[in-house]
DNA sequence: CCGGGTGTTCGACAGGATTGAACGGACCAC
DNA sequence: GTGGTCCGTTCAATCCTGTCGAACACCCGG
């Protein structure tokens, strides 16, 4: 959606983002590395920088430059306004005492998932989660999410994003990722059996915007286990209900705000 | 530290991170209405936020323009590089557990403290921390933190961001506030009694950095409980102990980063 | 069908972004 | 101590581009 149309852009500008995104990939960078990998002029790069830095978007710290954390704060204010979060945080919280499991809000935003908020119940598995950007294809999640959308939709983004591997089990067919987004629209639930990550299982359910005329999604809920927990009924049918039931009441409650 | 030299700026990039900083402090705009506020014309603002959205750090939606979660996302990142966050995060998780309590780990950054991670215990208190930006006077992270650094840094932090007062307890006065950081110094832990948030009592303890000659803090951790517990041992011994401890081990771990 | 609010395009001009080369400073090896 | 290397910084000239207001196109509600 977002990329190329005939219309003027402002350079200058662009090479300052290019900047800021290329830093955002790395640690401590120095001015003469950013000027080199991006092909622009030293003093150029130099000046960027100093804008950057200004703007409190980057620090200055003895070995290169970084990112500010004024990222996170601005990125953290976003999420705060987000509908789906503010109806969403206190049913993940519920969702995690539950079950014991880590349960996980998720949003898409340009073709990828963005994790905005988890909740680690008891038992949970540990790593890092909210803040994390994620493909859509790779994880229940994101296939709760695209389960609900448009082909055409689906077609937009595997084009843009592809359907790379991250285990041996990663769906990198679009047949193969089709079959399952089919069945998931008919549970309302899709799952995730080390797709993403080795050991790690997840069911995840849509949470669809019921107010507007034509069925739209935002995100979608998830809880997330290890695979030695990912069998019989607790994974096929309890963590299922539970998951369904907090998207639910998310989609009512989304409509409040 | 950072503003004013002579040299020049990109004035075109100022413009864009200076749209972007105004998005980030608002709910959907639309163009119209940033064009207005920040005094630019219509047709400029539109070549801006058009390149903002194509590299992906601004999203257009119906109702106005907004900050994509990359920005999250790049904010994330960051975070997963310090080496106070590699330290910390171990260390904040055995604190929640074993206090019950919320325990925050912070990080100074442009003379705010940027809250990087937190857990909460059992019986903790619950609101948004991480990812949160505050000053460093009116909490007990904050003071631990200024009271590593030398009166000049304090005085520049001062004179950049005031003593502004969020409750009737908040220090605004200079003099109370260099009283307080004395203390600080010398028993190794800073207290916060409702000088934040009614409600809210911390106690909390400087990270410094001990490979470097001269010592520099970092940051701080910290034990954030309800008033009514803020009281006796627990909330005069018990707890700073406990959370003096942990900034002692984090910097100890820190240097293997 | 019109009106008010958007976002969008246009062309012209002035002013600024870009560049390479040259300078200054810190640090390390020897 | 000294030479070398790497970094950031500055400069002045060139060309290009960001800026602007006005005019256009669009969408929605009345």
């Amino acid at each position: 959606m977002a990329r190329e149309t005939g219309t003027k852009r402002i350079e200058a500008s662009e090479r300052t983002l290019e900047i800021l995104g290329f830093l955002a990939g790395r640690e401590r960078t120095t001015a003469t590395e950013v000027a080199e990998r991006l092909g622009i002029a030293k003093s150029t790069t130099h000046y960027h920088l100093k804008t950057l830095e200004d703007a409190e978007f980057v620090v200055r710290e003895r070995d290169g430059y970084r990112v500010s954390l004024n990222l996170l704060t601005m990125g953290h204010d976003v999420v705060s306004q987000m509908s789906t979060y503010q109806a969403g945080k206190a049913k993940v919280d519920e969702l995690a005492r539950e079950t014991g499991e880590l349960c996980i809000l998720m949003v898409e935003e340009h073709g990828y998932g963005y994790y905005i908020y988890d909740n680690r119940g008891e038992d949970a598995v540990n790593f890092d989660t909210a803040g994390n950007r994620k493909r859509l294809h790779d994880n229940a999640l994101g296939k709760a999410f695209l389960s609900q959308v448009s082909s055409e939709r689906v077609d937009e983004i595997v084009e843009r994003h592809g359907l790379p591997a991250t285990t041996p089990r990663t769906i990198t067919d679009r047949e193969k990722l089709d079959a399952e987004l089919e069945t998931a629209r008919t549970e309302g639930v899709a799952f995730d059996y080390e797709e993403q990550l080795n050991g790690l299982c997840c069911v995840a359910a849509p949470i669809r915007d019921t107010q507007s005329d034509d069925v739209s999604v935002r995100g979608a809920i998830s809880v997330a286990v290890p695979a030695s927990r990912a069998q019989d009924d607790y994974f096929t049918e309890e963590l299922p209900r539970a998951v369904s039931d907090a998207a639910n009441i998310i989609e009512l409650e989304r409509q409040d705000y």
